[in-house]
DNA sequence: ATATCTGCAAATGGTTTGCGGAGGA
DNA sequence: TCCTCCGCAAACCATTTGCAGATAT
């Protein structure tokens, strides 16, 4: 566990905002001047590998990563591009019965949502 | 409507592997031997925003493309990197409890189930 | 001590795009 | 005709990687 490392996840894990590499590379900068960006590659790469961290790879030329290892679902908002956390339950259900329909055997599932945002919703025009 | 787009939509309704750009590509070129790739990716995110085809884009650094539009779940096989499809019914229940519990608005969602194929698990030694 | 990691910078590779010419409606 | 599309090749850009020196344990 190197100080790069080490501060890598602390950002990561000090957001909710489901970041960049580059938006991790400019805030662990303020803490490790000399970072490269090739360095947070790694780490996070790393840092996926030990089951730390979860990258968030769809629907984009680019990654978001997620300091939250567990499984959880995930919201995006077509208008401002913001990633949310969501509260549903894990669907086990699901994973149950695709195996048992498909013979398949099933490690794991991911479910996004995609729409518009509380927010973005209050500042569209009221036709 | 030109050859070029006509072709490579019946190329991609023409099978169910899920395929990249490139083998598109290479299939397309079959019936049109000058064509060019870029030619097949203008087309693709054409026929993408017609609503005919979708791009899978996920968990990958490139894409795969389906020429079946209406929503369905897939599940990916970690060892052999196809792509299937599965029966389960679309979840709309989830989207509905999701929207109502988070106050976004939700327009769509998606689905994957990763694990190891049913002919990779015949294929894998038996500890 | 030594295996791993770092900064740097160049390479990679899927995808996009500017251009001038060709083709569809 | 006119607007859109094509082939070609260069550009793009997030991510990866080779190298030589530094660091963790």
């Amino acid at each position: 566990m190197t100080r790069q490392k080490r501060v890598i996840l602390e950002v990561l894990r000090g957001t909710k905002s489901h970041p960049t590499a580059d938006w991790i590379y400019e805030q662990a900068k303020k803490m490790i001047p000399d970072l490269s960006l090739g360095t947070v590659y790694r780490n996070l790469n790393l840092l996926k590998e030990m089951g730390e961290i979860m990258e968030l790879n769809y629907g984009s030329t680019f990654s978001r990563f997620d300091g939250n290892p567990h499984n959880h679902y995930h919201f995006q908002c077509r208008q401002c591009g913001r990633v949310f956390d969501l509260d549903l339950p894990i669907q086990n259900k699901l994973e149950k019965e695709t195996a048992e329909v498909s013979g398949h055997r099933i490690d794991n599932h991911r479910l996004e949502f995609y729409g518009v945002c509380r927010e973005c919703q209050a500042s569209e025009p009221k036709n």
